[in-house]
DNA sequence: TTCAATCGTGTTAGCGGTAACATTAACGCC
DNA sequence: GGCGTTAATGTTACCGCTAACACGATTGAA
């Protein structure tokens, strides 16, 4: 079905004042750019010149208070809407922060995007958004694309990246463009690089994740990995995991969920858990866990009794279940607004350094876990 | 730790003759600018002009095979990023798409923002994302951000807009980019002003969805509303509902969920709907109608025996709960995908019609509705 | 052979702003 | 009254790139 749409032109207000004696004169060539207003349009119809209207601008303090308002009645009834790249290429400076992030469709990065917009709101700032769809190789060309917008600053998720996309980065920081790392806390790490990170420590989570099954009295773990092959954090947390079970002398054994929906991915790993006698998992985020807890459920496996688990993002879905899950609770929008503070306090300043932060994240025992 | 990058500046190999001579008489200023090279220095390194290199990159084919591949290896050796400041304040045309979006940490719109990025995927478009909270104050603050940056097309959710915005949105219009509403289609409707539509009609899904539960032999009805009050689908889809069941001469009552978690709030309503004698609910999202169900559960009310439950949205929890939640269907993804790609098409095309489109929705029946 | 068409590349003049410096007038101070 | 300051605004020269036009060298048809 298509609709073809009646276009209700706005005659928007021509500028008042001359436009016609001299541009009579002018032969050479067609007009180009768009139709709008532009700041010489305000400044005629102010009766200054543009760079009063432009100081006007961004210090509104340093034209004269008469001055002032001849322009902004110049402003009102031009309908004038500053060029931004037009600023920016005079100035070299962009207003425009661009964040690469993994995937959006999924709550745990949506809310940190939310919490990024949410940050940057008022500030003047854009948010220039990729979604590299957990893809290294995606990520540097949708990076590649984004330093051609001069951003103000860079945010990326976590601290794995191709060596290109490194280098980028490298680059831009080395230009004076802040680079932060989101989602990733592990300064001394080499992958990182020496960039600035806020988010928090993943191994520090699969440990504690492990520590907290252990201290119930669970002798045979397991870690259920997301099928995500670039979720690294997972990964991560997986590794941390069965170390600290293995240091601890109890069983342990690492899985990996199938594709597809997270939900069913969960329902289809109790049954392997079953098999190998695990009598605790841990998992790489809430969905998967919600959906063995589902299954569980159906099938009559008794949850915590026969199979304690614990997920991890603390998804809402998670606090209506019965059981309850218990879970990990990261900062996920904490971490957009705060790297989205980082960045703005980064900007303008000579040196692009921006300080790492930990931010906290929180064991949530609900009923899913007790031994 | 600090990483310095090794400056791989390519000492961009100065342009052979001259710039000796007369750049010594430059004393005027400082440089300005950052220090990436710059098409200048690209063509210095091939030994052509920056137009030639300009053309290489916008249409490979218009250079000579010879002159290509020198540009080729000059481009690699200085790293040239293009300035895209510069190149759309030369063009008068921006390869960016802005999107205003209410809420992105609800799974409905991420998924849309997925589609839409992906529809621009591999377009040489980037996506300029601004979250209006369901506020159509910040949507038109917001608005006139993001027109700042002279968007290649713009794309607003929904049809209810203030009057500013609208007047905004119709005269990027007559000034030829394509403005697309998004999650609605009522092209005969008053609000939609003329501007092409891509979602479906929420009057028409209202009004299934109170057909799916008469037709199950439903008679005492209800729809619980959402609390967010700039959520005008959802109320839309109430009105027609409500609309619909009288029309078949049923009883039906409206009700708004509380503030808050919308699990909570669904939780919150199964009192309220008992109390009132209602037989089957329909509501404004699946968040909404797990949480009666939840509710319902525990307290040993019979689903759908006793109250039936259609949610909407389908949301991923809503096929795992027993008994799984009856939904609609809505194209949350294709929406993005089609608003991308329509916007693609129509930018650069002299008209900035858009073509509206309705796309699918289906009431998926499970098991809460049967009555 | 000749002239138009085409190809490949260069030259010029901007796009719409801002930085740096210049200018003018009003002011303060001895 | 002369002179340095400050306030308010203007002038010039760019930012890095592309549109429009120019121009020489081929090419091809007449």
């Amino acid at each position: 079905m298509t609709v073809a749409d009646d276009s209700t032109a706005v005659s928007t207000a021509v500028s008042t004042a001359d436009s016609t004696a001299d541009s009579v004169a002018y032969t050479r060539r067609a007009r180009r750019g768009h139709g709008r207003a532009t700041m010489d349009d305000v400044a005629a119809a102010a009766g200054v010149t543009k760079i009063t209207v432009s100081r006007y601008l961004r210090e509104p303090g340093r034209v004269s208070p008469a001055t002032a308002e001849r322009i902004q009645s110049a402003l009102a009834s031009t309908g004038y809407l500053p060029n931004r790249q037009a600023g920016q290429l005079a100035s070299g400076t962009s207003r425009m922060v661009a964040a690469l992030i993994p995937n959006v469709g999924h709550s745990i990065f949506a809310e940190t995007i939310q919490g990024l917009t949410e940050g940057l709101d008022g500030s003047g700032h854009e948010l220039l958004l990729a979604v590299t769809g957990y893809s290294q190789e995606r990520e540097e060309s949708q990076l590649r694309a984004l330093l051609g917008w001069a951003p103000a600053a860079i945010i990326v998720t976590g601290r794995h990246h191709s060596d290109g996309c490194l280098a980028l980065l490298h680059q831009a920081k080395a230009a004076g463009t802040p680079v932060i790392e989101i989602w990733d806390y592990a300064p001394q790490h080499a992958a990182s690089q020496g960039l600035a990170q806020i988010g928090f420590s993943h191994e520090a989570v699969g440990r504690a994740m492990a520590q907290h099954l252990l201290a119930l009295g669970h002798r045979n773990l397991a870690y259920v990995d997301s099928s995500v092959a670039e979720d690294f954090r997972a990964h991560e947390r997986g590794i941390a995991f069965v170390a600290e079970c293995q240091s601890a002398g109890a069983r342990v054994v690492q899985l990996k969920a199938p594709m597809g929906d997270a939900f069913d991915a969960g329902r289809a790993m109790l049954q392997p858990l079953l098999n190998l006698n695990v009598g605790a998992a841990a998992f790489a985020n809430d969905h998967l866990a919600s959906g063995t807890l589902l299954q569980a459920r159906e099938q009559g496996v008794a949850v915590p009794g026969q199979l304690a688990l614990l997920g991890f993002g603390d998804f809402p879905i998670g606090r209506q279940l019965k059981p309850a899950l218990s879970t990990v609770k990261p900062p996920r929008e904490a971490i957009g607004r705060a790297a989205a503070v980082a960045a703005l306090a980064a900007i303008g300043r000579q040196d692009a350094n921006v300080a790492s932060e930990a931010l906290a994240w929180q064991i949530i025992p609900r009923e899913t876990g007790a031994a």
